[in-house]
DNA sequence: CGTAGTCTTGAGTATCCTCAACGAGGGTGG
DNA sequence: CCACCCTCGTTGAGGATACTCAAGACTACG
């Protein structure tokens, strides 16, 4: 079990999509432990979901032994589309306690369909999903690891809604960020280290980063 | 200009979403050149997008001269979604005569929240979009180059409804290939001929390629 | 205080990129 | 019709980068 990190929580309001009231009529509230799984590989696809609070990751596992995290979840981000019958990806919190929103699938189309606002809302959930992915390859896409991780530190900055002065929290261990960004361990280590000795980044802790100088990464 | 290809043209129908006719009420079919721009990053998302035939590709110009290809598009793939009062990508003609169905984005919201079949059409679309770009950020997670180029031709024979004994046609330019894996034109023509060499693959042409075993790769 | 997981750093190796050269195929203009 | 040019595709050589293996420091927790 990873050391728990006690920092404080800040109100993380990402995108908040003006309202998911319509929606929620239809949630069931589920509450996860840390590196407790959400939904697998090959579950039916029964539920759409909604970070309420806390963090997560969607990610596939490899018989091989190596996963792809194929995105983090932060605090009203939509997750768990799927155009099949099953998921195709794995979901698992990255925090204690975290909580997520969970939306019958088969009712929340009904409603989608039925309650203008709520379609409106959907679409919009599966485009924000789909602007997330899209940005990571670009991330995905740099060329050297020192560019990849200044780039997912950006992301994190950008989605965290970080104000100046309040560091960028590094909820997920270094394990996740390699399999985020397709590195080894040691070279993510190597280049948050670097970033460090260029004063790009200053850090409170080995999980609390400030972003000191903005770097352009893409 | 490229040496234009002439293969016969299969009819390439993957994942006929159902009929668009709901939406199509509303579309302008317009008709491209190779390498013509159908949008450019910066333009106002005044509309979505769907390929009717031939072949596009979504990309991001960077300011050093590299590019990152987002997403290849073939026919009855939409694209063009954005949050965004703006679109985030360059999308363009990969082959002559490419054409699109353009839907002004304003008239499609509304048509989406009278009509509750061009509703779950739009869904479906923006999820299908999504579908795609997840099952790309597992291929560029892979490790090796053989390995990406393996995982690109299998999505490609994928989305091209290949059958048996018909080979897959490579459209796109090694360029484009290479930009969308982020490896070097090198790399990737070195690693279609291991892949030669191994009898993965047999190629009748450049750009015709026959997958003879088929390889995990994922 | 020992253990387990995390994080960092070092050394050597494998892989990929850069630079370079060359062949193939089309289009163009003399 | 053919020489020329251009782009595309392939292959080789050398150097840069990231991975693997290894070891040690740090932290939380029992």
């Amino acid at each position: 079990m990873q050391a728990t990190v006690h920092y404080r929580q800040r109100p993380q309001i990402p995108h908040s999509p003006s309202g998911v009231s319509a929606l929620d009529s239809r949630a069931t509230i589920r509450r996860f432990h840390r590196g407790e799984s959400i939904y697998s590989n090959g579950d039916p696809a029964s539920h759409w979901y909604r970070i309420v609070s806390g963090m997560a990751h969607s990610s596939r596992q490899f018989a091989d032994g190596r996963r792809r995290i194929v995105d983090f979840l932060l605090p009203n981000n939509f997750f768990g589309f799927s155009v099949n019958k099953e998921h195709r990806f794995d979901a698992g919190a990255i925090l204690d306690g975290t909580t997520v929103a969970c939306y019958p699938r088969g009712s929340l189309e009904a409603l989608a369909e039925s309650d203008m606002e709520a379609g409106r809302q959907l679409r919009r959930a599966a485009m924000e999903a789909l602007s997330r992915v899209q940005a990571r390859i670009l991330i995905l896409g740099r060329v050297t690891s020192v560019a990849k991780v200044t780039g997912f530190l950006m992301e994190l900055k950008e989605r965290s809604c970080a104000e100046p002065d309040v560091p960028v929290i590094l909820q997920m261990s270094r394990y996740d960020i390699a399999d985020y960004l397709g590195l080894s361990v040691e070279t993510v280590s190597r280049a948050i280290s670097v970033l460090r000795r260029r004063r790009v980044i200053s850090m409170a802790s080995k999980r609390e980063v400030y972003v000191v100088k903005q770097e352009d990464y893409d």
